[in-house]
DNA sequence: TAAAATAACTTTGAAATTCAAACTATTTGA
DNA sequence: TCAAATAGTTTGAATTTCAAAGTTATTTTA
């Protein structure tokens, strides 16, 4: 016997394909945009006088193992262009060392100065704040299937 | 008795908190700048002429009710004065139309011409298009559970 | 090994994006 | 009515971005 569509979905599945499309999409999409919103109060507030966009240089740099121009551009996903003027201002203000490779004089190579460390710190430590407000809310460290699937989630966008 | 690793792993391995927040980081901060660097590129591909800047105003603009500028920044979270700018340039390229309100003369109503609409249809498209090929890949629609949490995750932070 | 190609980066020129603060026009409230 | 509040625009300045051209160093190839 046929079962009307319908059924089967009401009975069986609460959400349907197209409602759990939308959360994450706005999930991926629009929440990005409050978080990087609050982040950017929260170096105000701490009187760093960093863009977002400063910052996150910064963090890719301290993600990056061989730190060349070449790399960080590549994490960043901006040309080199690009990432040689933000060090350009980084330089100048004092966050960030720049020298050339000894071994292959074509590279350059930057470094984190102590004033940069101390920014990421905060970074660090707001963002961890961040999400263990998010746990306590959701509850959400007895949730091991979320995990699971966020990390699956995750390494569909690293590929 | 001392159980091996990989028994552990295997068959009591948990999530614990510190893994948990450092997924839900990557997925919030790192994965983003990808989706809109592949946004960005379908757009070059598809010879649209904006930027995801740009397409960000018009989808703002499409999901906002009053579509005063007030309104509208408020969503982007941007000032008015940047909006200005943005809807400047959107105007002259034809994808807005921009007006002052009869009833109170101050406030500015801004619309989407047809133009526009094209261009958040392929917008559209191409998201869905997106997350379906995730939810192929992670068999996603039949977890309910991970969708109940990622709205609770998603309202969190709405408030 | 000398010339050509490639690689890594900087510079230049131009356009977007952003904000704060000053300014204009309109409406509201006392 | 007139001061205050609201809604936007303009201005001036800094950031951010890219493409394309230029520089220097290294590697490949003929």
């Amino acid at each position: 016997m046929q079962v009307p569509e319908q059924w089967e979905l009401g009975i069986l599945r609460k959400y349907n394909r197209e409602q759990a499309r939308d959360i994450i999409n706005e999930l991926l999409v629009e929440i990005f945009n409050k978080i990087l919103a609050i982040e950017g109060q929260n170096l105000k507030d701490k009187g760093i006088k960093l863009s977002m966009n400063e910052v996150h240089v910064l963090e890719a740099i301290s993600l990056t193992d061989e730190r060349t121009m070449s790399n960080v551009s590549k994490r960043l996903g901006i040309t080199i262009g690009s990432l040689t003027t933000s060090i350009n201002t980084l330089y100048q203000k004092g966050y960030v060392s720049r020298e050339r490779d000894l071994e292959d004089r074509r590279k350059v190579v930057v470094g984190l100065l102590p004033k940069a460390e101390a920014v990421l710190e905060e970074h660090d430590a707001f963002h961890e704040e961040m999400i263990d407000s998010i746990f306590e809310e959701m509850e959400l460290d007895k949730d091991e299937l979320l995990i699971e699937s966020l990390e699956k989630l995750s390494s569909y966008f690293k590929k």
